[in-house]
DNA sequence: GGCACCGCTTGATCTGGATCAACGGGGGGG
DNA sequence: CCCCCCCGTTGATCCAGATCAAGCGGTGCC
């Protein structure tokens, strides 16, 4: 097998300051049809980190400089939700489980065998496609939403409180005519076809948006 | 501080079979206000298992029998969602990144710190309070759909897909009247006062239901 | 400065379709 | 007998779409 992982720009980022392992893992992860990118330290992967990378993160937890977890905390703080998987010398359980807890795919020992390291690539890539796929929907969604007037987005609020045009213009001191014109606005903008999609939608956008 | 932790019927079960630090977290856990229940195997909690257990589990790695994380697979087969912490003598990595992957809470060293278990136990708690909170309202709405009719299910789904009474009664190969019977019905059920609610209820009760 | 253009908001009329509410009825099965 | 499913009428209400129009604020051009 070779060369089949079809997906776009995704890329296998590697850190660690090992060479000898870095290049024993370039080897492995290129031969088996991935596209990779080596860095010997946290500062050199983060002066190339660029928000729109995609694929998944091999780290290094000990490196002179910043640490692999410090590295990972930085990169949340970053907002990028690029799945780690760490790799460390000494087993350390504290460090394992929180490095877990906090969202890492996994968290292993060296040395680890070629087709463990395999299988957890595969996992992070999964995962990367579900959250990337879902981000990009919820962005799509949120972007609609900001291209709402003021006005269409109070009155979107009222329709999903599930008032009616009549109580809408009542509570927005207009006529029933205007808020006709905001709501066909909205459904228009928001791309719905519908009552049910345009919910849909803005629930998908933002969970705290009940009653009336 | 003692007995302050209000919940009802929540309970800290600890499994292992250790005498001698059973009765230590016994006395910790309990002089901390919290309702606490030991067991000295996997098996003998097992057999006082109950589905409507509330609180969550401290969980031995090792003991003779059934292993603790033999114990925790077990009750995720009989849909348990007990929060679980476990405390193990000699720290394994894999073993605890796998646990904790699956849901575990934590998965601490002996000996640890009556702070750090104290802390996990109160983390364990939310967890909890949140899924349970979740669960029951998600039941509550799986139970009112439970209570439609055939044919009312049938409309509620064309409703939620967007489609007009017209056209459902087309589909159905109904009249336009009857649609509107089993509409009202289906909104009396639900318990929903408007569209907009009834699609939050069914879009919290199934994930899955989109598109029309 | 003035004026034209654009976008947001507001409003109206009319037409036609959709929905609601409240009545009426019939047929079938446990 | 009750419940579920089916269907109808009438009148009121609501919603959608097209068309027209006006005030207001900002942008830009002359």
């Amino acid at each position: 097998m070779s060369t089949s992982h079809e997906e776009p720009d995704q890329c296998i980022y590697i850190v660690d300051d090992d060479e000898a392992l870095r290049d024993s893992l370039v080897w492995l992860l290129e031969s088996s049809g991935y596209r990779v990118c080596a860095y010997d330290s946290s500062e050199s992967f983060l002066a190339a980190y660029q928000p729109r990378m995609t694929g998944c993160l091999v780290l290094d937890v000990r490196m002179p400089g910043m640490s692999g977890l410090e590295l990972f905390e930085e990169l949340r703080l970053r907002h990028c939700s690029l799945p780690v998987i760490f790799i460390t010398g000494h087993g350390d359980v504290p460090m394992a489980v929180s490095a877990v807890k906090r969202g890492a795919v996994d968290f292993i020992e060296k040395p680890f065998g070629d087709r463990d390291m395999l299988g957890l690539i595969e996992e992070s890539l999964e995962r990367e496609r579900n959250s990337r796929q879902q981000r990009q929907v919820e962005a799509e969604i949120v972007r609609r939403l900001g291209d709402l007037t003021q006005r269409e987005r109070e009155v979107l609020d009222l329709i999903i409180a599930g008032k009616l045009n009549k109580q809408i213009a009542d509570v927005l001191g207009i006529s029933i005519k205007t808020v006709e014109v905001h709501r066909a606005r909205v459904m228009e903008k928001m791309g719905a076809n519908s009552l049910a999609e345009l919910v849909q939608c803005v629930m998908t956008g933002e969970p705290g948006a009940l009653r009336g």
